[in-house]
Formats: C-alpha cells, sequence, structure tokens
DNA sequence: ATTTTTTTGTGCTAAAATGTTATAATGGTA
DNA sequence: TACCATTATAACATTTTAGCACAAAAAAAT
C-alpha cells in the first residue's frame, strides 16, 4: 500500500492524519517541518506527501522546490486561509492539490485517493495484462477468457482466482496466500474453499487445466513459459 | 488564430477584456454567465475561457465543471479576493491559472498567451472520439449519439456514463471507478445508483444494449471491437 | 507390500450475494 | 408550480459461494 509524509509542525494534526490515513490503510511517516521532510525525502521514498504551509525551519513551499528537485512526489498542501494562496499555485512548485485549514479529514483523504490513483496510472500505465498459453488466452483488464477462442464462462471468484495465479505464473502459492489475496484479507473461512473453486476453475478450462499445479502440502502453482 | 471565451456578468468587464484580446489577435466570444457559457461550450470549440468566478445562474467553478465533463478546454479563473479560492485548486475542476481582482489586464494577457501555449502542444495530440459500432455512433466531442441513424434523446448522466464507456470499451470497470469517474470523487452516494443508470442507458441503446456486459461481482464493461 | 495417515478432488446444497427492474423520494430548473 | 433528471429503496429472480461429506490419491509408516 501506499506510503504518505505527514508533514506539520502540529503534534495534533499529525495524529489526526496519522489516524484517518492509517484507517484507510495507508502507511504513514511523520516530519516536523520541512527540513526534516527534506532529509526524509533524500533517504527513502514515499508516494505522496501531505504538508503545511507554515513551519519553522524550512517552510512548505520551499520544502516542496527542494523536494522536486530530486524526486518527482506528488504533494498535497496543507494552509491556513489567508496565507498566501497564488504562491501555491502550483505549477512551478509542484503541487498537486490543495487543502484550507480547518479541513474535513474525509475530504482530505479523497484527495489523497485521487492524487494517488492519478500518479499510480501515470507510473504503470503499461502493465501486460493479456496472456496466451497455447489455446488459453487471458485477458486481465478485459477480464475475458478464452478457450481455443471460446469465451468461457467463470464466476467472479473463478475469475480472480485465475487472474491472481496468472498474474504469479510459476510461482507456488499457498492456500494462505490466495485466501488473502483473492478473497481479501478480511476473510475468515476455509482453506478448503480454495480447493472448491480450483476445482471449478479447472473445469472452466478444460483441456488447459493442466496449467494448474497442485503442489501438494502446500498450496497451488500457475505452471507455463 | 484562438478562440476566446469570456464569461463575466459585468458588461464593463468584458468589453475590457475583449478590448485586449482583440488587441493581441484573439477572436472573442462573450458570456454573461457559467449557464450560458456552459451552453455555447456545447456547441462551439473554444481554446481558453477566461471566466468569473461569482456570477449569477450558474457560478465559475461549476460551469468549468461542467464544461470539463465534455470538453477539455483550459480555463483561466477571475476572482475577487476573498472569494473562496480553495475551491479553485483547481485539478479537479480543471482550472489553468487564476487572476485576482482587480487585475491588470496586461498581466492577465500574459498568462493567457502562457496558457494558450502550453495546451497547444497537448491539443494536437488529438485522440479519437467519435465511435462506430454497427448502428450504434457516438460522438463524444459533439456530445450526441445515433441509434440506428435516429438521435437518441439521453440524459446527461446518461452521456456521460456512456461516453466513460467507450472510451474505456473493453476494458472491466467497477462500479466504484465509474461512481469516481463519471460521478466525481466527492460522491459518497450508493453503488446502485449505477445499476439504474445503466439500466436507463440500455433502454436508451435499445437493440445495441447488447454492448453493455455485466460483469458480475464486479462491475460493467462497454464490449466491442 | 501392505496398511495407515494425510492431503486433495468432487458432488451437493443451504445460505449469501448480486443484478435487474419497478417504484418512490429528492432536488434542481424553467 | 410542474416537470424532469437523479438518486435511493425494495422486491424479486438468479447466480455464486462456502463448506461439508465422502471418494480418490499420494505419502508415510510398518
Amino acid at each position: 500500500m501506499a506510503h504518505i509524509l505527514i508533514v506539520d509542525d502540529e503534534i495534533n494534526i499529525r495524529k489526526l492524519l496519522r489516524e484517518y490515513a492509517e484507517f484507510e490503510g495507508y502507511e504513514v511517516t511523520e516530519a516536523e517541518n520541512g527540513m526534516e521532510a527534506v532529509n526524509l525525502c533524500h533517504e527513502n521514498d514515499y508516494d505522496l506527501i501531505i504538508m503545511d504551509v507554515m513551519m519553522p525551519r524550512l517552510d512548505g513551499y520551499s520544502a516542496c522546490k527542494e523536494i522536486h528537485k530530486t524526486k518527482n512526489i506528488p504533494v498535497i498542501m496543507l494552509s491556513a486561509r489567508g496565507e498566501e494562496y497564488d504562491k501555491l499555485f502550483g505549477f512551478e512548485i509542484g503541487v498537486d492539490d490543495y487543502v484550507v485549514k480547518p479541513f474535513s479529514p474525509k475530504e482530505l483523504m479523497a484527495r489523497v485517493k485521487v492524487v494517488l490513483k492519478r500518479n499510480k496510472s501515470a507510473a504503470e500505465a503499461v502493465q501486460p495484462d493479456k496472456y496466451v498459453f497455447e489455446g488459453l488466452e487471458v485477458d486481465i483488464s478485459g477480464r475475458e477468457v478464452y478457450v481455443n477462442g471460446k469465451k468461457a464462462a467463470m464466476t467472479p471468484k473463478e475469475y480472480d482466482l485465475l487472474f491472481y495465479l496468472v498474474k504469479n505464473k510459476n510461482i507456488a502459492l499457498t492456500r494462505d496466500q490466495l485466501l488473502e489475496e483473492v478473497w481479501g484479507y478480511d476473510f475468515f473461512g476455509d482453506d478448503r474453499t480454495v480447493d472448491t473453486h480450483i476445482k471449478m476453475l479447472r473445469n472452466s478450462l478444460g483441456e488447459y487445466r493442466k496449467f494448474i499445479v497442485t503442489l501438494r502440502g502446500m498450496g497451488y502453482k500457475f505452471e507455463a513459459n
């Protein structure tokens, strides 16, 4: 999941933001001022920075400028109403969004999501998501599977399971891994559920069931070049 | 030369801006309020919009948002100091620059030049926005849909939904994605809303409803060559 | 080799989830 | 006000799923 750097001199704001961000599943690091933020950014990679404008040691604008000299990390600025907002208009310093204090944490989180998504799609835009294994075609983004040219009608779980297996082809996967990744971390069910769905998936794949290999005492693997 | 749309409710401002803009060699059209601007944009193509924030009938923010649903036209906002500038932070509404009243017309024209230049290169990479699927014609920039040659009368949401689906044809889209992209990230409503609009869209498409495929447990997809 | 134990595969079914449609409520506009 | 678009809610039919029981297969123990 994404890693967010929160930069504010007020500990209470940091705490509040951390709470919300962690609730959304983000990893959080804090910095007290711009100087600290710049140093942290030199040593680590973050996916997004939430930064206050007004801070001791090094203000938000300058920190932002400094960081963007070496790394291209999206920034959301926090500013008290009345601060020089026109400076913020951020083409030259690279601000991605802007929230005025006092802000609603919920809205801020919505913006975080948007900015992360915008930058994600740019980063991983060209990810191969169409695979062909002999007569088996797997089109992940189109959510389609063809068996010998004929479209396979599968259930949602079958798709999800197959896609995960294919994305991790030739890698041994335990049932627990599959449950966590395909069913979700909040699924507290039986291991054997995986078996059942593997069974159904194998049926759907017909002769290409051969690609799904049982790893006794462990789990399953999609085995293909 | 570039065609500029000036949107302000004060006739004196419009006159002033027109004078300067025409001196620079731009073609100028005026609108008195946001609503008028939106309508003009549906019918014509402009290279840039200079828009006041505070206007009767439809304010600048909303007009901007509305226009950007269908066209990608750069906008420079005019705002009196003290207006809610935070809303302006305009990535989500697509504001390219921002000038505070009272402004220097000379400076404004300098910004117009910059924005036009920036967007010229982007505009040259034209993407196809007219699609034909059998008897279904979808003209995105013209915001028109023809079913067997007959113009379909659809609601705004239907257009937006269809256009987004078509732009992402053959890609599986979740309801959340659709809500976020078509309704906006600030829509905190029910997932089922998508279903309702899909239903209505299907009705509008008549026999070509077949292109809209339900992906059980996931969402929808526009499936066509 | 044979038996025992462990693990995996399969058919089945009640329960849960989902999609569709119809209808009602809401909200904005002329 | 009346109208229309949008959104929410509810009922319904259908599909999907989880997990069990038992069969089959593989591995381990004897």
